[in-house]
DNA sequence: ACGATTTTCAGCATC
DNA sequence: TGAAAATCGT
């Protein structure tokens, strides 16, 4: 298939800045393969044109779909990434220039929460802790340090984040380590300092395309302007009705401040959807025709106008799932369609167990979007942990992590002295529990322990100078007596299987990904910026997502339930007045169906342990009444009522010939 | 240092 | 309501 003329001028188009307008289901990441193909045609060199995605997942598709069109080496060299693993990549080979050391560590966001509970006040409450975190966050996205964060302090809160940021930046700093949102913000830092160093990026970088523009914030906005320089070589693609992130901190505004950033800036519009029947698309026209915009755009579609709609009006939660549940069933059955084309989305995590239930009854099989990342297991994080103290021995938290799990006669007790002695002569905790003089302030038991453990890890080090990293973490995971400690641990034999599954997991991927080119300690950093590795695609089965998961998804036939005024719209985002997002929320999700769309809603729910009376979406509102059909909590009596409005019309009918 | 009990809380979740 | 965290008790 050819490209429309519209996404041809997309992929033409390289003089200079570019934003792509890529309405759902317009063709947005074949415009961005094609125009990474056409790149190179017009002589571009693979390693200088980077694609810059949100997630792994889309950068794995984005390298898959690319490798189709170009050789399989020129693909392998492109730098598809994630904007965080694109500064990684900076950091690592500008490390002295930022203070770091090679080696250094990324704090995941449970080690960083962790550093802010030790050096806030004690006796502060999680969520207080993480507002605390979030405003140090905060201050990253707006491009200060902690100097200037104290100086920008308007309130007595940020005063206090502002003293917290600096002594966390400090206590990173001595574990020669980072946090996620360094990996944009010390980049940004260094190529606003230097200019050597971000001329020679943008050297490096010939041609920048980002996708879901709309997902970014200000720091990578930043970032990205360094990178592409004057010049503006790049392409942004994104789309402002399909902006669902602001709440963690996208800036849907930047589609604005590219404009203004770069007044030559060219706009094309991809307004042609392929993905949704006619009903479907207007439908959706219909809901995104309440907000506000930035850019006029109208999606069309030259399929047929398909289906209507149907919204199911249901008793309570059970009966909304067991009805949608043999939906399905019925339908896979009847039409012998693949289950992978069904798909039931919800706004909350918490609505899939109703359907979880319903669906496991009629034995039909399902997946489950999200879930716990697999780097966010516990035994993954303690064995990434064992990595990172190897590699970076100055590692605080990560030997915090290690030196008691397993079990090994270091209490607390120890630990406290063991942080004294660090503290006061500048030493890394492991470094410490090498050093002579902490065993001679020890009891003997102790001492003899934390002298074995340093022993133990001293060996290691050394091992990791000849071993994969495979191979390393086999050893790790029995020298450390870590299988032991699973068999001890976990009384459930399915439970301590997932674990062992899980480690092996990562063994798998150290062989498949960990050979040669990288060292050690930048492939462990690497490591964490990988989220779950792709086994959860496994094959046909009903999808069950959030809406927010299901973005950038497609499927015959949707379900998207639980339309109720207070969960679609949240409760929340009424209250505050926030109904925009909420209402691209509801765009995004009815995009996704390709076939049918169907709508359902309880007049019953169970919240908070009490029955409430739900009353349906106001959204639902929004649909055009002419492509929807409601069928009540009672099918029997919706077929009476077809009856019924049959025989009128018959009576109509009747009574016309007898009046003529 | 752990297991049992009580209390709290209830939205999405990337790297 | 029910899960997870906080707290208590040994």
């Amino acid at each position: 298939m050819s490209l429309n003329p519209a996404q041809r001028e997309a992929v033409a188009y390289c003089d200079g800045p570019l934003l792509v307008l890529a309405g759902a289901g317009s063709g947005k990441t074949r415009v961005i393969t094609e125009k990474i193909a056409h790149l190179l045609r017009s002589g571009h060199r693979p390693e200088g044109v980077a694609a810059i995605t949100f997630t792994n997942k889309a950068a794995k598709e984005m390298r898959e779909r690319v490798g189709k069109l170009i050789s399989r080496e020129a693909a392998e060299t492109l730098p598809v990434s994630t904007f965080h693993a694109l500064g990684l990549r900076i950091l690592q080979q500008e490390a002295n220039h930022v203070g770091l050391r090679r080696g250094f560590s990324i704090l995941d966001a449970e080690d960083a929460f962790a550093l802010v509970k030790d050096l806030a006040p004690a006796g502060l409450k999680p969520d207080a802790l993480d507002l605390l975190r979030g405003l140090i966050g905060k201050a990253k996205d707006n491009g200060l340090d902690p100097d200037e964060a104290l100086a920008a302090a308007r309130s007595p809160r940020e005063l206090q984040a502002a003293e917290l940021y600096a002594a966390y930046t400090r206590r990173l700093r001595n574990f020669n380590a980072l946090d996620f949102d360094d990996l944009i913000f010390l980049p940004e830092r260094l190529f606003a300092s230097n200019d050597e160093v971000r001329t020679r990026w943008q050297q490096k970088l010939s041609y920048l395309l980002v996708d879901e523009y709309q997902d970014t914030n200000r720091a990578q906005y930043r970032l990205l302007k360094h990178l592409v320089g004057e010049r503006g070589r790049f392409t942004a693609v994104g789309d402002d009705d399909q902006s669902i992130y602001a709440w963690r901190g996208a800036n849907p505004e930047n589609l604005n401040e590219l404009a203004r950033d770069y007044p030559q800036l060219k706009l094309v519009k991809l307004e042609q959807n392929y993905r949704c029947s006619g009903r479907i698309l207007r439908a959706a026209n219909a809901v995104i025709a309440n907000n506000a915009h930035l850019f006029e755009k109208k999606l069309w579609s030259a399929h047929g106008e398909g289906e209507s709609l149907r919204i199911l009006q249901c008793k309570d939660e059970t009966h909304e799932a067991e009805r949608i549940a043999a939906e399905i069933a019925h339908l896979q059955q009847t039409r012998k369609t693949p289950w992978s084309d069904f798909a039931i989305l919800y706004r909350g995590n918490f609505q899939s167990r109703a359907f979880e239930q319903a669906l496991r009854l009629l034995r039909v099989p399902y997946h489950v979007s999200g879930g716990t990342a697999f780097f966010d297991r516990a035994e993954v994080r303690d064995l990434l942990a064992y990595l990172r103290v190897l590699v970076n021995p100055d590692d605080d938290s990560a030997f915090l992590r290690i030196v008691q799990t397993p079990k090994r006669d270091i209490g607390t007790g120890t630990l406290e002295k063991l942080a004294q002695l660090a503290g006061s002569r500048g030493l890394s905790l492991a470094r410490a529990a090498e050093s002579m003089e902490i065993h001679k302030q020890l009891a003997a038991r102790p001492a003899a322990a934390l002298a074995n453990f340093a022993e133990q890890v001293k060996r290691w080090r050394i091992s990791a100078t000849s071993l994969d990293a495979a191979a390393l973490c086999e050893k790790l995971i029995q020298e450390s007596g870590y299988a032991q400690h699973l068999e001890a641990t976990v009384k459930d034999p399915a439970a301590r299987a997932r674990r062992h599954a899980n480690l092996q997991e990562l063994i798998d991927f150290l062989k498949a990904n960990g050979k040669g080119r990288d060292a050690l300690g930048d492939l462990a950093a690497q490591l964490a910026l990988l989220g779950n590795l792709d086994r959860d695609d496994n094959g046909n089965a009903v999808r069950l997502s959030t809406l927010h998961a299901s973005k950038g998804l497609e499927f015959r036939h949707v379900w998207l339930v639980g339309l109720e005024d207070g969960t679609l719209p949240h409760e929340g985002a009424i209250n505050e007045g926030r109904l925009d997002e909420e209402r691209r929320l509801f765009y995004v999700a009815i995009t996704r169906a390709k076939d049918t769309l169907t709508l359902s809603h309880a007049a019953h729910k169970q919240r908070y342990g009490e029955l409430l009376a739900q009353k349906p979406s106001r959204f639902l509102d929004e649909l055009p009444a002419a492509d929807v059909v409601r069928e009540g909590d009672d099918p029997e009596r919706d077929q009476a009522e077809k009856r019924a409005r049959g025989s009128a019309h018959l009576a109509r009918l009747a009574e016309l010939f007898a009046g003529g």
